[in-house]
DNA sequence: AGAGTGACTGCAG
DNA sequence: ACTGCAGCCACTC
């Protein structure tokens, strides 16, 4: 059967481009909730040739998980840009984060909808922040 | 066995 | 917005 391992592949590869998902919702998605800690060290010894979209994985917050400036980050920033993906403020505006449902149909799953937990508001039309 | 360490998160100050 | 802190849990000394 699938083991969390590779639900944890499914659920990154769920993720549409041009939008991101923050590894507590990939945790969540496996089956895993609360262990978002736990997808970041898979999606670090995740191998190339898995070809995950390990760029679309980033913090609950909108930051990316690696120190400003590093390779690492550098790395993660231009994969996403490469997919109109940009950093607003050093962080990626909520309107790219995939909702729940958005996973799900490329999961399979109905499995519920009880828990539609963090349904992010997909507008984010707001006046550019003075200045 | 026990302490330290994160590709994390949410709450508190 | 930033910093700390408590939960979190697998993994490494």
């Amino acid at each position: 059967m699938t083991t969390p391992h590779e639900r944890v592949f499914a659920a990154v590869a769920a993720i549409p481009a041009g939008c991101v998902a923050s590894y507590g919702a990939i945790a969540a998605q496996a089956g895993l909730p609360g262990r978002a800690r736990w997808v970041g060290r898979v999606l670090a010894a995740a191998p190339a040739e898995a070809a995950l979209p390990w760029h679309r994985v980033l913090r609950a917050d909108g930051h990316l998980a690696f120190a400003p400036g590093s390779a690492a980050f550098e790395a993660q920033r231009r994969r996403l840009e490469a997919e109109g993906v940009e950093l607003v403020r050093g962080r990626v505006p909520r309107a790219h984060f995939a909702r729940r449902q958005d996973l799900d149909r490329w999961l399979w799953a109905p499995r519920d909808a009880a828990e539609t937990a963090a349904a992010p508001r997909a507008d984010a039309a707001r006046k550019p922040r003075r200045k």
